[in-house]
DNA sequence: AACTTAAATAGGAATTATTCTTATTTGAAA
DNA sequence: TTTCAAATAAGAATAATTCCTATTTAAGTT
């Protein structure tokens, strides 16, 4: 049994090629738009629906199999739900990247400054990844 | 000369009735969608066109006049650029806050760690605010 | 205060994105 | 294998956004 199969079937799902292919190319790809994701499946899979599609990517993010990762200016993009992280967004090359950054105290000392109970958090960091610095510098 | 008008000329936009309506109505509102921002508009503005709206909300972004403010699962939201800070949303009554935190060592370890440099950082934290959790209790 | 003109707007068409509908197919439980 | 609720494909319908162009306007100049 594929862990996709697993992950859907935990959320009442039923385990759909669909759905499958949906959740290997999301996490191939790390980040991806629902145009790039329909793309690229269309491509092993024809007959797929861009409206199985849109329902899917929305009922897995409902049941946080998947998580939509929104960047000002850019279109939504889908990443597969793992441990909590930030993301690291290059301005030169795009890329967006998973890093783990402990902000815990952060979020207490913000829980108690506010009297608001921090439940989910989301953190992007906009800048330039090293390859990027170092084409700045030539 | 109003606030607004001096925003717009110094980022070289002639300050068109449109625009300062818009951003009135932004900095009234806080945090606020095209949809309900047009509608505002149009009560004491019947001739705005959305393509105006769509235009100007793109290019006073672009000028960093204006924040797009993007949470998974709702409309892009407006604000007026101000000092940075970061939001709390409340899921219990959908509210958005600013509210100031202080994140200069996170943001220094963060780079060290990755060898990224930031320029930017976006943080939401989502939750409960008093009255929501207060309202739990009951 | 009128003149000039590049920039901006209104209005609507065109395009793109998303959701909805329904007949057919399928996963998985019995 | 049979059964059937759940899911899909296909395309229509709707919503969101961008594009086009004739007209208007902000603001600099006389």
């Amino acid at each position: 049994m594929s862990n996709y199969q697993e992950i859907l079937q935990n959320n009442n799902l039923k385990a759909t090629h669909q759905r499958i292919a949906i959740l290997e190319a999301i996490d191939h790809a790390g980040h991806i738009d629902v145009d790039k994701l329909f793309k690229n499946l269309r491509k092993h899979f024809p007959t797929l629906a861009l409206g199985t599609m849109y329902r899917n990517l929305s009922e897995m993010s409902d049941k946080h199999i998947l998580l939509e990762v929104t960047l000002p200016g850019q279109k939504v993009k889908y990443e597969l739900k793992k441990e909590p992280h930030i993301h690291l967004v290059c301005n030169g090359c795009g890329k967006i990247e998973d890093r783990t950054l402990d902000i815990e105290d952060k979020i207490k000392e913000c829980e108690e400054e506010n009297d608001f109970t921090v439940l989910d958090s989301n953190i992007v960091f906009t800048g330039l990844c090293q390859k990027c610095q170092d084409q700045k510098k030539v």
